[in-house]
Order: structure tokens, then C-alpha cells, then sequence
RNA sequence: GCGCCCGUAGCUCAGCUGGAUAGAGCGUCUGCCUCCGGAGCAGAAGGCCAGGGGUUCGAAUCCCUUCGGGCGCACCA
């Protein structure tokens, strides 16, 4: 059976294996799978599993005796299996054929710019919202966390095979964008020493409002000013949305990040979308009136209080209008959705997941990841952030200090759960210390390398005729393995939902590359071993830029 | 008070959803440029995976509990 190109090995390896279980006469638990994975230890084979060891119970049997009779059964295609061995307790160690190895470094090179793109997916279709930052204000430094962690994981779903989309939510509707128009109707009047009221207590202060509103034609501002306080209101809030939206699109698109949509929480006003989900809850029994507002009965999914949907003041809550945005967006389509949230959006959680639920969603369908909070320092001293004054750092400052790769790359160094250190003295430094010159530096030394070769006559090397069996030292079998297990990574990151997989696995491949290259000269006078060696190094230089690209990082071809 | 997240080397963090002897970078100490890019490499030291109980063939990983941090608990978003 040959191996399709477009599934990650382990996979293939995984369906052998339980075909043999099958064929030895096991029978797994109920919906299990057989797992298979990288062991810690090398010299434990390439990939191992475990699945003697969790059969031996129901077996009545030793583990070592199922492992041997589950090796017994196994048959694989030679050209992808070298062996498979029994090891401690009763372990299955697959040692990969050193065939399908270099196979796997012709295909790098043959198609570089695929390699590692699996359909593990399916065509799944995924939603992804994230950044859906405020049209209040210019995008912080918690935005740019959220739309490099956004942007990468579209990009590595997209990869594996799944239909992702990343989508922004406007919150251009309700009490924020109406304090914001007061906000911005004030600071119109002041510059032009007209009478109006103080920006609101909880208003936006900050200098950029002003900006802003310098920005306004001032005829078409005065005319708004002799509008009654609440089409005041209004029609500053309107315009000041639009232009915020503008400028947060821009930083975006300057940050390498392109939403497929922008969605606006006013459309499900206008739309009526709010009524008809409201129904919806009615109907099927989850909504009560107490105190003259209309509840949700929350705590029938675990919540701690029930919530209210519609005020006494007649004005629906956050949360119905987010109870219709999730259920617009079941009903486009998507099989899943992945809500990328700050840390303060935490409350949230248990009740859209209880409002999704009482949708009837599968509640399985719908996921949260909870980003934490980004502590800026400057060598080592902690930078104040306060929004309220509107004293903070914005996305578009950070890109000018570290530039996008550096404040990419530093984002997804951790993953989304953990609170992160981001040192903007460390992200510009060309040392050691910067992680992203690491990879970066490996990068530019490869293409380094490659033109050197040229500039030396050494002949484009032809990946069918080569001699790969010569790249057989230690530090060059490692760069292979690594390199072979890319699309793997790819596709359990993606399933995961763990970017920062890829930017660990590319400080490794960088580290691996670097110690090879430095125990053996790639250029040699021995025709042969050059060819296959300046292979292994262009076949490197592809992961790391692909990698590179799924990070949205740029691959410098000189530093 | 209730709920969620976190606690791994001096520091910052990985550890692929329960696997084999817990890893990397920085920092510290010692070495390596006549040689394809030294923004690199080699080596040393550094650990009761916060503490305690449990689950099982097997736990940093799952459950309970204590301690210590972070964040939420609106008819704001």
C-alpha cells in the first residue's frame, strides 16, 4: 500500500497498526484509538506506541507476549518501514527505512513550497474570531498577541487540511460605541470652542479621541452638533467607529494579518437576528421574566447565576446579541468554531457555551481559547499600560520598535494559556538572546551556503541520481529525521491548536542544522557527497521558511 | 466567598492530550575562527516537576487536598 504524500506518516503507520491488532485477534476498548507517537528517547525507534501495554489487561496476557504476537500480524510497505522492535515493557519501535527518508528529502525538494500541508482536516470548516478588539481605540499590544496567535493558527489549520476562516467582530453597536461618540462629539467641540458636555466618567480620554476628531470636516461636524444629544451621539459614535475600524484594519494588514471578514455586531441588530434567537431560547424553555427583564436560565448548564437577555429598560444585553453572532455563524456552515479571547473576556465563556448549547449546538462544536496578558518590559523594567488615561503601548508603536517578525515570533514562542514576558530591549537585539535571529540566522546562512556552491561550479544537485545513503554521520541523520517529521508536526499543532509547537520545532531544526553544518563542510571535493549534502541543506532552508510562513514570519535570505 | 488558568534548572519556558533515563535557551564556568556567515559550535555545573494523598502495568501530565501566584464573578463590552 503506497503512502499517500497528503497524510502525515504516523497516520499511515497508526492504520497498519491496528489492522495487525485486528489480525493478532485484540480487540481495542470502545471509539479508542491507537496512539502512536515520537518517543523522548533516541535509539526508541522513530515512532512508538504503546498499545501492547494498554491491550495486556483485557488480553489476560503479558504485554511483552501481545507485542510480539501484534509484530507478528504487522506488515508494512519496506520502503517506508525499516523494522519494528519490542522494547522494555512491551513497546512497538517503528525504525523508519532510510528509502522513505530520502524520499521524503526529494519530495522537500521537489515541491518546497507544500511540503508539510496534510488533509489530516478534511475539509473541516473552522471559524476562527480573534482580535475583535473594541472600535473604540487603536489596537494594544493584547490585540497584536491575539492576531499573530489568530492569524498562525488559520494558516496551520489551512495547512492540515481544514477550510479556515478568520473573522473580526465589530462591537459597533450599544453602550461603548455610544460613550465613544460622546467622546469624540467633546473633543470636536472643544478644538472649536463650542459649549458641550464633559466626556463621560466612564468616556475615552485618551489623546488619540482627539486626533481623531480633528480629522472630522468641521462643516459636517457642526451640523451634528446642532443635532439633539443622542443623534449627537450617534452620528460621532458612526463616523468615529468607521475611521477606528479603518486604521485597525491597516495596522492589521501591516502586521501580515488579513481577516476574511469583518463582521458587525449592528448587522444582527438591523437584522432582527436577535429576535429570532431570543425565540429560539423561548421555545425550548430557557427564558423567564424577573424584575421586569427578561432572563436566561444559564445555570441549567453550569453556570453560576442565570443571566439577564433583555434589560427592563427594554435593551438587549452583550449576550444575546453574542448568542445570535454564534448562531449566525453555525448556520453559515462551519462544522466548528474557535472563539480567541483576552483574559478579561473569561466570565464569558460558561455562558456563551451555555447559550450555544441551549441553541441545541453540540456544544463540542465550539471552542474558547483564553489568551493571557502580555507584560511589556524594557530591559527587564515593566512598562505601564493603563487604557483608561490612553496611555499604552498600540500595535502599531511595538512594530516600529521590534519590527512584525520579532513581535510575531516572540508571541508564539508560548503558548496562548501562559501569561508572556515580552522584553522589547531582547526582541530588537542581534544576539544569541533573540531567539528569532537564531532561526533567521540559519536561514540566511543556508541560502549562504547554496550560492557559495554555485559560485564555486558545483552543479545544481539532481535529487534522483543523488547519493543519499552519504548522509549517514549522526548531525545529518538528524537534520533528516527532523526535517521528515514536519508534516506531523504540522498537522498536531493544527489539531491542536498549539502554534507555538512550530516555533519550538524550528529553534530545534535551526540548533540541529547549525551543529551539523558546523561538524561537516557541505561543499567537499567528493562530487557525490556535496550533492547529497547540499540536498539535506536546501531541503532545510525549505522547512525552516515554510515553518517561517506558517508563523507569518518572513525567511531573510541575508542579515 | 465561588469559578477558571498557572506553579518544571538561578531566570524565561518546552515537554506532542498517561509512556521508557524530565529537555532547550539565557545566565555562570571552560574551550573552538588561516577553514562554505563566530548572529555559530563543543563541554561543565545546575531538578523531591510547589507540598501531601489517590487512580494503574506506568503520572510533570488525570482526580482530591494544602500552600503560593494570575484572572474573572453586571440589567458594561
Amino acid at each position: 500500500m503506497p503512502v499517500a504524500n497528503s497524510s502525515p506518516i504516523e497516520v499511515y503507520l497508526a492504520d497498519q497498526l491496528t489492522e495487525a491488532i485486528a489480525r493478532a485477534g485484540f480487540s481495542l476498548p470502545e471509539g479508542a484509538r491507537v496512539e502512536i507517537e515520537v518517543p523522548r528517547e533516541e535509539g526508541h525507534g522513530d515512532w512508538a506506541s504503546a498499545a501492547a501495554l494498554a491491550l495486556a489487561k483485557s488480553a489476560r496476557r503479558p504485554p511483552r507476549e501481545v507485542a510480539a504476537a501484534i509484530v507478528k500480524a504487522f506488515s508494512c510497505d519496506p520502503g517506508v518501514l525499516d523494522r519494528v522492535e519490542i522494547a522494555g515493557p512491551g513497546f512497538l519501535n517503528f525504525h523508519l527505512a532510510a528509502a522513505w527518508l530520502h524520499d521524503t528529502l526529494r519530495r522537500i525538494v521537489a515541491d518546497p513550497d507544500t511540503f508539510g500541508a496534510t488533509d489530516a482536516g478534511r475539509g473541516e470548516r473552522i471559524l476562527v474570531e480573534y482580535v475583535s478588539a473594541n472600535p473604540t481605540g487603536p489596537l494594544n499590544i493584547v490585540s497584536a498577541r491575539a492576531a499573530s496567535f489568530g492569524d498562525a493558527l488559520v494558516r496551520l489549520l489551512r495547512a492540515s487540511g481544514y477550510a479556515a476562516d478568520g473573522e473580526f467582530y465589530v462591537n459597533d453597536w450599544g453602550l461603548q460605541a455610544e460613550l465613544f461618540g460622546a467622546s469624540v462629539r467633546t473633543r470636536f467641540a472643544e478644538a472649536r470652542g463650542a459649549a458641550a458636555p464633559a466626556i463621560p466618567e466612564e468616556g475615552y480620554a485618551g489623546s488619540y479621541v482627539g486626533e481623531l476628531a480633528a480629522d472630522l470636516d468641521p462643516a459636517q461636524g457642526a451640523e451634528w452638533l446642532a443635532l439633539p444629544e443622542e443623534d449627537q451621539r450617534r452620528r460621532f459614535g458612526a463616523w468615529g467607529i468607521e475611521r477606528m475600524v479603518a486604521s485597525q484594519r491597516v495596522a492589521l494588514e501591516r502586521f501580515g494579518v488579513t481577516m476574511d471578514r469583518w463582521f458587525p455586531e449592528g448587522d444582527l441588530h438591523r437584522s432582527g437576528a436577535l429576535d429570532v434567537v431570543l425565540g429560539r431560547l423561548e421555545q425550548a424553555g430557557h427564558v423567564y421574566d424577573r424584575d421586569g427583564a427578561r432572563w436566561f436560565r444559564s445555570t441549567t448548564f453550569g453556570d453560576q447565576d442565570d443571566r439577564v437577555l433583555i434589560r427592563s429598560n427594554g435593551i438587549p444585553t452583550y449576550s444575546l446579541a453574542d448568542a445570535a453572532y454564534h448562531g449566525n455563524k453555525f448556520e453559515r456552515g462551519y462544522d466548528r468554531l474557535i472563539d480567541i479571547l483576552g483574559p478579561d473576556h473569561h466570565g464569558h465563556v460558561t455562558r456563551m457555551k451555555a447559550l450555544v448549547q441551549a441553541l441545541g449546538y453540540d456544544p463540542a462544536r465550539f471552542e474558547v481559547i483564553l489568551l493571557q496578558w502580555v507584560k511589556l518590559l524594557r530591559g527587564g523594567e515593566v512598562v505601564k499600560m493603563s487604557k483608561r488615561a490612553g496611555d499604552f503601548v498600540t500595535m502599531e508603536e511595538l512594530v516600529d520598535e521590534v519590527g512584525v517578525d520579532a513581535a510575531r515570533f516572540f508571541f508564539l514562542m508560548r503558548r496562548g494559556e501562559s501569561p508572556l514576558d515580552f522584553d522589547l530591549e531582547l526582541a530588537v537585539k542581534r544576539s544569541e538572546e533573540n531567539p528569532v535571529y537564531y532561526v533567521q540566522y540559519a536561514h540566511a546562512r543556508i541560502i549562504h551556503v547554496l550560492e557559495f556552491a554555485t559560485g564555486q561550479g558545483v552543479p545544481t544537485p539532481d535529487p534522483a541520481g543523488a547519493r543519499l545513503d552519504l548522509l549517514s554521520e549522526p548531525e545529518s541523520e538528524a537534520v533528516l529525521r527532523l526535517l521528515a517529521s514536519f508534516p506531523s508536526l504540522v498537522a498536531s499543532a493544527a489539531r491542536a491548536h498549539e502554534p507555538h509547537r512550530i516555533t519550538t520545532y524550528l529553534k530545534e531544526l535551526a540548533a540541529k542544522f547549525h551543529v551539523f553544518y558546523h561538524h561537516h563542510r557541505v561543499v567537499t571535493p567528493d562530487a557525490s557527497l556535496t550533492a547529497a549534502r547540499l540536498l539535506l541543506t536546501k531541503a532545510t532552508g525549505a522547512v525552516i521558511r515554510r515553518g517561517l510562513g506558517l508563523l507569518g514570519v518572513s525567511a531573510p535570505e541575508a542579515m
